[in-house]
RNA sequence: GGGCGAUUAGCUCAGUUGGUUAGAGCGCAUGCAUGACACGCAUGAGGUCACAGGUUCGAAUCCUGUAUCGCCCA
């Protein structure tokens, strides 16, 4: 033990030291024992993307989920915080790609598949660690020795677990639909990854002529499109059924320029505004998604035009007036664009052109504009079903996103703030289909495999009912079976177009088998012998019936493994079967306690994970979701790399601290939506810091010099039990009392605030004690007791300090362990210390009257000392009256107290007199006269100030117990609180016209 | 367009079911090298609780509307 620390906390001379000592105890591990559920306390990560390094966000999900882990923990529960980091598909390919043709010059397609993944697994693997150290260093408590990841081994059974069941159960489909399209990564994107910017454009008028014209109607129909180019694929147009001007003309048609297509005018009360423009719109199915929903509305042709690089196919051409149009190859948005109006413009086609300013989405990863692009995609159906889904617990449910609704409306699963579960619910309630393939190289390969059924035999038999395909089917099946395969591992069926099988790979040697296969049969020279010698069974039958075996191109979106995550990381689909511990984590620790994330991603994965827990596992992923506030700049901006005003946690943790990094975070998350915080740049380092952060580094350093001088001046005393200190306590003086009242006031605030989510009143609570009660008022009481070897106040500053440490410990972690270890004869860490309960025989509510009292005259005597510039060496002779005998007695006791706080020496007497040339102040119950230090033109302005005050108050109050609808109406203990405080009010005024005050 | 949130001291924010004189930290002012700490101590100044109505004996708090800023979903 030493007592010969610095007078300034070092968090550096510590952190790397005690985070080790944690690991060498194993500190952080968890795993099944036979402690019941209740004490029990999970936590998965939400993991963060390997895409880059962390930012301020995580070290605040990060600081609240190490509270809560570390506070149950100390609880005596079994708590597990499960680590790891996400693949982020679409983001890290893209990063990683741009880095590479930044250094290199490379594209993707240089590179190709393979080499692309593995320089992509290069980058996970640096990020993964850096993202790790990034967590240590600001203090997180997970189980590294869970740590997985999106993409691995584990996770990917999950998948593969996970798209089968569903699959089979009819939840995933597979259609051609209208999706956000890059064409520069050429991929579907989610909703969440475009952001819209505004782009200065042009509307375009369009004439349409219409087919067949009458006498009386128009020549042309006018279509107003700020893309042009699509009309090329348009395949009606329409009015509103009410729009008496088009009225005769539904159900004939247009001719459409440029391609010479006839198209009809349908009505459609759902996309036309007759009000707006010309009342008329064309309709382009395949490009515009309201579009869409009127093709589907009224089962229009839907003409894709795009190729996947974006492109016009060959649907760009066509003949109008005799003359033959042809846009193929042209860029869609630009190039396309620019002609078609030209030609138009030729043709005495445009009626007119104005400049518009309209939003584009553009996608968040390539920064290109989006174009919504009717492609095959792979769904999970989010809506009802006929007939129900039966969830993994065997409830049943009206579908997906209903099972997800239900779970939050019934309460099993918790949000906190409740407002957010109205979005949540929102979202929810639209049962959108969810679009799970991507077209990327990073990512899970979606377990599915196409056969080709062999052209030799089934030549002239195209049906779909032929049996060349039942016989196809056969052989596949037949074929899985004698590679070692229960039919559970795989199902074919799906037959889609003719001749083509899908089979789907349920397990992971059957996705093994199916690759191993595939590779054999592209090899032209196929080498039977090979295959054979691993998969004996293999008779070649396959070959004869099976042309081509390939996998399916597309990757599975991000947020499919994401939303398996709490299942995953615990071993699901494996449920705890096996005798070894660690195999049972599943059914031991979920569903997990806690989750925390920001709101961006409550509908994108907090919600899917629950469809997921509840359909694949019977039950939900989480019991509470706590939404954390997001951090902003000091004008109110998100932190960006874009706008240079990030925070870097790892900064803070060099220059303040983790521990003062954690406080000050904590201390600004309240139940708002957001938090900001002034960022300013270092003039040192170069680095963006903030003067917020001061706050805790002080209040660590406050921590680290109270701890300082109680261990110095108690060194050879031991802390002292709970039960030493109850019977201690029956013959204390107020003081003590009072430290032990507020200090164990203290344990339930904290505990309340850790309960209820409330980070910023749980630094507050901490904040206060040890600040305000502890170092302020009871360390400076006690200091001339501790000249005297006072064992009592040695045994209660120990009791505070060690209580206070392991309250400190959830949000302070390494400066409670390095003050923790030099606790006279302590052994063991404060990480698993018991956390403290409350004592209900340390509360002491007269104690705390008193005190104030106590701590008001002192005030009172400090303020004239200040207000007359009296030096603060000289003794004050000062006079207290107390209004009875009563207060006489508690200031006799109080006399320890404020002589030495105030620097004063006390007369204490009921019948005292005033003494010549006094100062006076008054607080309820006493007076107080400073005497030798009258100026009476100070005296007057202080008097005259609070007289006024006084004034006010009096009056106020004076009226309120004159009005007859508060005396009768207010409850008792209102009227009876005002009339105390009229009558202080009116002795301490009558008092003040006593000393002959203005 | 729909939903949600914010507006309280110079700055960043508390203020739990309406009830004594609206609080904190930083900053500011004055004084202080005091045997833990100047990353400190003491004291103080500083507020028409965005605005306008309403409910109530009583409103920062509840209701309605307005303004400004922001977020989420389309």
């Amino acid at each position: 033990m030493t007592t010969e620390s610095a007078p300034q906390y070092d968090p550096k001379a510590v952190e790397t030291r005690i985070y080790a000592q944690w690991l060498e105890a194993r500190a952080f591990h968890a795993a099944p024992d036979n402690r019941p559920p209740e004490q029990r306390f999970s936590i998965v990560i939400p993991p963060p993307n390997v895409t880059g390094a962390l930012h301020l966000g995580h070290a605040i999900n990060g600081t609240l989920q190490d509270v809560l882990i570390r506070y149950h923990r100390m609880k005596g529960d079994n708590t597990l915080w499960m680590p790891g980091t996400d693949h982020a598909g679409i983001a890290t390919q893209a990063v990683v790609e741009k880095r590479i043709f930044e250094e290199e010059k490379l594209s993707r397609h240089d590179l190709g598949k393979e080499g692309l993944v593995k320089r992509i697994w290069q980058w996970k693997d640096e990020y993964q660690t850096r993202i790790i150290s990034q967590l240590k260093l600001v203090g997180c408590s997970c189980d590294w020795d869970r740590t997985r990841f999106t993409l691995d081994d584990q996770c990917a059974r999950a998948v593969r677990e996970a798209f089968f069941e569903l699959f089979k159960d009819g939840l995933i489909f597979r259609g051609l639909r209208l999706v956000n399209w890059d064409t520069q990564l050429q991929t579907a994107v989610a909703d969440d990854e475009i952001y819209y910017e505004p782009v200065q454009g042009q509307l375009a008028s369009i004439r349409y002529p219409v087919v067949g014209r009458r006498d009386g109607e128009p020549e042309f129909l006018i279509v107003a499109t700020t893309r042009p180019e699509t009309m090329l694929g348009d395949t009606a147009v329409a009015v509103h059924p009410e729009d008496l001007r088009y009225k005769n003309l539904i159900g004939r048609s247009v001719l459409l320029p440029l391609v010479g297509r006839e198209i009809p005018i349908i009505a459609d009360g759902l996309l036309v505004d007759p009000k707006f423009g010309t009342g008329v719109v064309k309709v382009t199915p395949a490009h515009d998604p309201n579009d869409y929903a009127t093709g589907q509305r009224h089962h229009l042709a839907q003409i894709n035009l795009l190729t996947p690089d974006g492109r016009v196919n060959d649907h760009g051409r066509g003949t109008f007036n005799g003359k033959t149009y042809d846009y193929t190859g042209l860029k869609f948005a630009t190039a396309a664009r620019k002609k078609v109006l030209e030609d138009l413009e030729n043709l005495g086609l445009i009626a007119e052109k104005k400049p518009h300013e309209h939003e584009v989405g553009h996608s968040d990863r390539s920064k290109t504009p989006i174009e919504p692009y009717l492609s095959e995609q792979w769904f999970v159906k989010m809506g009802d079903v006929e007939g129900g889904i039966t969830l993994a617990d065997g409830r049943k449910a009206s579908g997906l996103a209903q099972a997800a609704i239900d779970a939050v409306e019934s309460g099993r699963v918790k949000i906190t703030p409740q407002r957010y579960a109205k979005g949540y619910i929102d979202w929810l309630s639209q049962k959108r289909d969810w679009c799970i393939s991507r077209q990327l190289w990073w990512g899970h390969q979606i377990p599915v495999w196409v056969a080709s059924v062999h052209c030799n035999w089934s030549m002239g038999e195209p049906d779909r009912s032929g049996d060349a395909l039942r016989r196809a089917h056969n052989t596949v099946e037949e074929f899985l079976e004698e590679s070692g395969l229960a039919s559970s591992d795989f199902r074919v069926d799906e037959v889609e177009t003719p001749l083509q099988l899908r089979i789907l790979a349920g397990s992971a040697r059957a996705n093994e088998i199916m690759a191993r296969l595939a590779n054999t049969m592209r090899q032209t020279n196929r080498n039977l012998d090979e295959l054979r010698e691993e998969l004996p069974a293999f008779s070649g039958k396959m070959l004869e019936d099976i042309e081509l075996l390939t996998p399916d191109p597309d990757v599975l979106d991000t947020w499919f493994s994401s939303a398996l995550w709490p299942l995953s990381t615990m071993g699901w689909p494996a449920r705890g079967t096996s005798d070894r511990a660690e195999d049972q984590i599943l059914p031991y620790f979920y569903p997990t306690s806690v989750l925390s994330t920001a709101r961006e991603i409550l509908s994108l994965w907090v919600a899917r994970m629950v469809i997921f827990g509840l359909y694949l596992h019977g039950e939900v992923p989480f019991k509470q979701v706590y939404i954390h506030a997001v951090i902003q700049d000091g004008q109110g901006r998100p932190m960006k790399k874009s706008l240079g005003n990030g925070v870097d946690p790892v900064d803070i943790v060099d220059s303040h601290g983790a521990d003062a990094l954690r406080y000050t975070l904590a201390s600004m998350i309240t139940d708002t939506q957001d938090i900001r915080l002034p960022v300013v740049k270092d003039k040192t380092t170069g680095r963006n810091t903030s003067p917020r952060f001061d706050a805790g580094r002080n209040f660590a350093n406050k921590i680290w010099n109270a701890s300082r001088f109680i261990l110095s001046n108690a060194a050879d005393v031991a802390v002292p039990t709970t039960r030493e200190i109850l019977a201690l306590i029956q013959n204390v003086d107020m003081a003590d009392r009072w430290i032990l009242a507020r200090l164990n006031c203290t344990v339930g605030l904290v505990e309340e605030s850790i309960h209820y989510f409330r980070f910023a009143p749980l630094a507050a609570a901490l904040y206060e004690f040890l600040w305000n009660d502890l170092c302020d008022w009871y360390l400076e009481i006690a200091k001339n007791r501790l000249r005297q070897q006072d064992r009592t106040v040695q045994a209660i500053l120990l009791y505070c300090l060690d209580t206070s440490l392991r309250l400190l410990h959830p949000l302070m972690p390494f400066i409670s362990e390095a003050i923790w270890e030099k606790l006279p004869q302590r052994t063991g860490s404060v990480i698993t210390a018991p956390f403290p309960k409350v004592i209900p025989q340390l509360a002491s509510p007269q104690a705390e009257t008193q005190l104030a009292l106590v701590q008001e005259i002192t005030r009172k005597i400090r303020d004239i000392r200040n207000q007359y510039n009296v030096d603060s060496r000289k003794v004050l002779e000062v006079t207290l009256q107390p209004a009875t005998a009563e207060f006489q007695l508690l200031l006799e006791a109080g006399r320890g107290i404020i002589e030495p706080l105030s620097g004063s020496l006390l007369t204490i007497a009921v019948d005292v007199q005033k003494p010549a040339n006094a100062a006076v102040a008054i607080v309820p119950n006493v007076q107080i006269f400073v005497a030798g230090v009258i100026d009476p033109q100070v005296e007057m302005q202080r008097l005259a100030k609070r007289r006024a005050e006084l004034e006010r108050f009096i009056a106020g109050n004076r009226s309120k117990l004159a009005n007859e609808a508060f005396m009768s109406k207010a409850p008792a203990k209102v009227v009876e609180g005002l009339k105390s405080q009229l009558a202080q009010q009116e002795s301490e005024l009558a008092a003040i016209a006593g000393e002959g005050g203005p």
